[in-house]
DNA sequence: AATCTCTCTGCACGAACGTGCAGACATCAC
DNA sequence: GTGATGTCTGCACGTTCGTGCAGAGAGATT
């Protein structure tokens, strides 16, 4: 009966959308009712089996994107929200465009590597299925803390992604940040870590958004368990604008001479720079300061964003 | 206001199929009525600005189209069409289909070559627009008969096409059959229809049905004004089994030794076999022996039929 | 200025759709 | 055999959607 369902599924689906009927004659045809003609092209859906594309006659991609992606030389998906949802809806809904966009970048043979964080976790709830051969997903930095509860969270989400794309996971049993560089060093030499980092610099494609220390719903490592009082002081004095995957950023763009990241989990910045598609998810204004920055050190090749940060990344 | 309405349309359709915004919802965000709403997303299916694309996971491609594929060596797309339905509805949705399948075929920079019948006027009548730059599309065989009504026919099939893809048409004016060979081969030498065929022959699509003089729709050359009964008889002794843009062949794909030929607009098979890609739609199991010839002879590398004429192929 | 014509919008109604619920049926444990 | 458990289906209801119609507004015509 199982396989039946999907061959079914496929057979409504393309007598809905293909042939445009309706379901009540599809269930007709079919001999069923119409109850189940519509579970069964809402399970296709669901399952990724039928895709929505946008064709736009080019001269009319929305002149916000294009001027996104001409000023910094990317592919820009600006997510249309208005000013006057909450941050949380903003997130949700820019999160289930980011999902439709991975589809497009990450298929088979491809290896994928997934920071984590809100924004992230939220996209993970809204993968679209789609099934892929010989991929594999990596996580991109450690979530290790001294509370310990960010680990579960982490491997939750990057269970997601394997699940939605058929993928092997590899996860990266490390803490976010070290408090010692030379264990750091020392656990780079191992083996074991040595073999997700080269999954790492194979990675075809990079997820990430940008952490932030501002706004309502400030990054997980800038809370407790992460970074202390001392730590997080530091990085205000060193001018740093964000992070990605636990390493952060100037305003320029720059990361040399800032000691912490020679004690976070994440890859350096020139490392990330050299995998072909870093798909940046940014939601919320106080992204801003860290979207800019990392655009301007040439950290992102394409952006998924909300419409409204859309408009002050222009200004 | 018109290029506004267009952006609208992307904005809604975005917010529809990538968000799954309810219409009520979206109209609340742009301001408008939800009928407003419900309109341009209706204008935007109707232009082709948003495709419904199918993802089977390989493995589950329906088994009738993978062992039509396998067995013929081509690519076989199979319309669920219950075997109750009129013969006229099912070459309708049959069309709808191949429309959407020539869709993925062509696009800027091609010629498209179309034959003109009762099944490539349905499918003129169902194209999803997608906009092309460069590209042509071609009249594959003429149209004129004793009884003239046949040039607007195919001139407004064509025009359909060259509509739909913004393409620069370019029509056949000549006859369907001529009477004397000698006539053909004079015409053939002139500058004007030499720059038509050239242009047949360097098509990278050619879109046509199989003829047939059998169903309750015969093919139009089969009916008055093009063969008299003389010409239809010799076909019938030459155990001739189908015809594409007015060029017989026999059972086992053969075309020589068929005397009409030699007076048709069509071209002959071994140039249509040149073409990249032969798109062949078929409805009806009228078409069969001819269909079956078609295959046979290597004629086809694309195929659109309906489900009951696909199971017959195969026993 | 008055009138006509064309296009676009919202309203309102009927058609199409999604989903909680309860019954049917299969599978498994004991 | 009996009951527990899980999956699938159709029904019925509330929601969401498509469309004929009539009014509003923008040019064009006289």
């Amino acid at each position: 009966m199982a396989e039946n369902r999907l061959e079914d599924a496929v057979r409504a689906v393309r007598m809905h959308y293909l042939q445009d009927m309706t379901m009540e004659a599809i269930a007709r045809e079919m001999g069923v009712s119409r109850s189940t003609v519509s579970r069964l092209i809402s399970f296709a859906r669901e399952s990724g089996l039928i895709e929505f594309r946008l064709h736009l006659p080019d001269e009319h991609v929305p002149n916000i994107e294009q001027r996104i992606g001409t000023q910094f030389g990317i592919t820009a998906h600006v997510v249309p929200v208005p000013d006057t949802v909450s941050e949380l809806e903003r997130l949700e809904r820019t999160a289930m465009v980011a999902a439709r966009v991975l589809n497009n970048l990450f298929g088979s043979d491809m290896v994928l590597a997934v920071a984590w964080g809100n924004t992230v976790e939220a996209i993970s709830r809204r993968l679209v299925p789609k099934t892929t051969h010989n991929s594999q997903i990596v996580q991109l930095n450690g979530a290790g803390s001294t509370e310990a509860t960010g680990i579960s969270y982490a491997s939750e989400i990057l269970s997601r992604f394997g699940k939605a794309y058929g993928a092997r996971i590899e996860q990266f049993l490390v803490p976010a940040f070290f408090d010692y560089a030379d264990t750091k060093r020392a656990l780079w030499r191992e083996r074991s870590v040595r073999r997700i980092l080269d999954l790492q610099r194979r990675a075809d494609v990079a997820l990430f958004s940008i952490g932030s220390s501002t706004g309502d719903v400030p990054s997980h490592v800038y809370r407790a368990g992460y970074l202390n009082k001392a730590e997080l002081r530091t990085l205000k004095q060193q001018d740093v604008a964000g992070d990605i995957a636990t390493v952060f950023f100037r305003r320029d763009g720059s990361s040399t001479g800032i000691e912490l990241n020679e004690r976070a989990s994440g890859p350096n910045l020139s490392t990330l720079k050299r995998l072909r598609r870093r798909l940046c998810v940014a939601a919320g204004n106080h992204k801003l300061p860290g979207l800019r920055a990392a655009l301007e050190g040439g950290l992102i090749t394409d952006l998924v964003i909300d419409d409204g940060t859309a408009r002050r990344l222009l200004t």
